[in-house]
DNA sequence: CAAAGTGGACGAAACGGTTCGTTTATGGAC
DNA sequence: GTCCATAAACGAACCGTTTCGTCCACTTTG
């Protein structure tokens, strides 16, 4: 492999002179011919660990995700990747697989790998352990959280209004009429499932409709319209089913993530209820699965675009350097699909 | 940010000691004790960049796919992942959403980046441009495609059966009665498009069926019942009316992959068209839809998380600079979820 | 007890760039 | 032709590691 070396003696110009140049210094017309000459004739490459070595720059940012089999998170990254190349930086993706050693080793490796900034789309791991990763290195390592918070970390972050989400979800299902509406949440450690479920409080308090509990029809056992899944598949099939089996079961429903919404969708076919005509229906996410059933089904969506966008140009400013007020949040809106059961 | 220097000066020891030990070399029990101590204290961590710098090695592989936002890849990188980890490889993933300078420039930075190898879905990379990158450092970087190949490019590759799993999807269809049979390909250039197209020729010529052509019954134009589309939603749907649209539409169809497959689903039920039962259909990778429509759907699974396993086996291989005969491909094979529709 | 053998510690030279401070070349003004 | 201002080229130090060859201290052996 030729380096820098290798061009200086071609091109008889010193490694000064070089580097400079292709950094985008001047040099002599009759000079950058050379150089190029040299530089093509060898196929030189700069040397990018000898460079962010020198430099302790590498215009590489890491993005940690929990998984990579969801459009929702793909859909994030792509806009996230693209507006991060307009600046000139190259994003690296790595997922977890929602394990929390995973998450973990994935941030401390893209710390010792000196990207320039971290994308983070956060779980398992706490505040005191996120500071320490961002300070490893001397200086503040830049982070953006996506999507999901920390509660005591104090990090700029791209969140959805979660608890508006719901609560507009509810309403609409309020204002058809339901008055025993239960809820599929995520795990409640991750701040998305938890403010999902405050907006379905916060809505049916407002409208004076008491959080009932039902008794489930096989064990016996007093269960709440609350229902905690995990953010899975098989959660949104299991916990859709335990809510058929009540003794009274909900006479509407609010699914609050993909996976789980795909699950209980699954359930509801599987059990022949027919979604927004036997019951009330709100999903979160899966706008494509929802021209694909009939009648076609309510949905939350959320900017997954604006989203990468936004946190890609906070994340800029940060590696720029630039001192913002420290804890920038961005709260967006994300919008309700309201599909109306008509016979 | 504390270097080795650091942890020489506080131990009392020399660089190359310290280096040594970190490395897994032996030190005196006691001089153990002191580095531990002092790389605690100081919260050293080992620079990558120099040492990669100095090693030209990362322990760090590169994964190039088309999109993130689709389950197939996902799923495929999950345990592509999870076997390099195991061995003490980092992957970071890029997309190149589908675009043709994006894949070029990924598989550049990458390979400056220094990453020790390369794993690739190749779209529209030529054998030459590969062949390029593949040795623009000075010795060949190891590198395996998955999913897709390229013509001409003699590489390792993980690929599926894909002749063989639309034959079979097709060899079914022609068992269930049918003889006017469409398939809704991918963009021929893509290889797995390619084979998956052939697979359902040699079905319909062992069948002694004829591959008719039909005439759209709005622009009047003859057309194929071999439909090209670009692989995504769009195209599943908008062929999918084309068939329909036909003056003898297909008594069955072949959809090649997952997104066409939701965007073909999709038509048929906005049009009222009962898939499995007004029209012969097999899908290929959704298969939680699958679960989800009624009747449920037959799909060609691909092993996705063998591929991901197997393209890791042959490119820790190559990276431990085992010299395996040139071009290992590896064929799997796919499984065809068979569903036959009865009253 | 001397010689040989052994395991660990050490110095110093790389690896391939960037950059600071300095020297050299260029060219315009007088 | 001399002087000075400015622009470009240069040398050398440095970034944080690894590693090779050498050296030392301690055991073992005859």
């Amino acid at each position: 492999m030729s380096t820098i070396k290798d061009v200086s003696k071609i091109s008889g110009l010193s490694l000064a002179t070089i580097s400079k140049y292709l950094n985008g210094g001047n040099v002599r017309d009759e000079n950058r011919q050379r150089i190029d000459e040299a530089v093509e004739a060898l196929g030189y490459r700069v040397n990018r660990n000898a460079r962010s070595l020198k430099t302790n720059r590498t215009l590489t940012v890491g993005v940690v995700m929990p998984t990579l089999s969801v459009p929702f998170f793909g859909s994030v990254i792509s806009s996230l990747d693209q507006t991060l190349r307009e600046a000139g930086y190259t994003s690296f993706v790595c997922s977890y697989d929602f394990d929390r050693d995973l998450e973990l080793e994935k941030l401390r490796v893209l710390c010792n790998n000196n990207v320039d900034g971290i994308v983070l789309a956060a779980q398992h791991v706490s505040a005191k352990e996120l500071n320490e990763i961002r300070n490893a290195r001397g200086s503040e390592m830049p982070m953006v959280l996506v999507d999901r918070t920390i509660p005591g970390f104090v990090c700029d972050s791209i969140v959805i209004d979660n608890l508006n989400a719901t609560y507009g979800a509810v309403e609409q299902l309020i204002n058809a009429g339901h008055r025993h509406i239960g809820i599929i949440v995520g795990p409640l450690d991750i701040s998305t499932a938890n403010e999902r479920m405050v907006g379905y409080r916060r809505a049916l308090e407002d409208y004076g409709i008491q959080i009932e509990t039902g008794k489930n029809a096989k064990s016996g056992q007093k269960e709440d319209l609350i229902q905690i899944g995990r953010y899975d598949f098989e959660s949104g099939y299991r916990q859709f089913n335990n809510f058929m089996d009540m003794e009274t079961p909900p006479t509407a429903l609010c699914v609050t993530n993909y996976d789980m919404t795909m699950g209980a969708v699954t359930a509801a076919h599987e059990r022949n209820v027919i979604l927004g005509k036997d019951i009330g229906f709100v999903g979160f996410d899966a706008v494509d699965l929802c021209r694909i059933v009939s009648p076609p089904l309510s949905i939350v969506e959320q900017p997954t675009q604006l989203m990468g966008q936004k946190a890609a140009e906070i994340l800029l400013k940060r590696m720029a350097g630039e001192t913002l007020p420290h804890p920038q949040v961005i709260r967006l809106k994300s919008y309700l699909h309201n599909r109306i059961y008509q016979e």
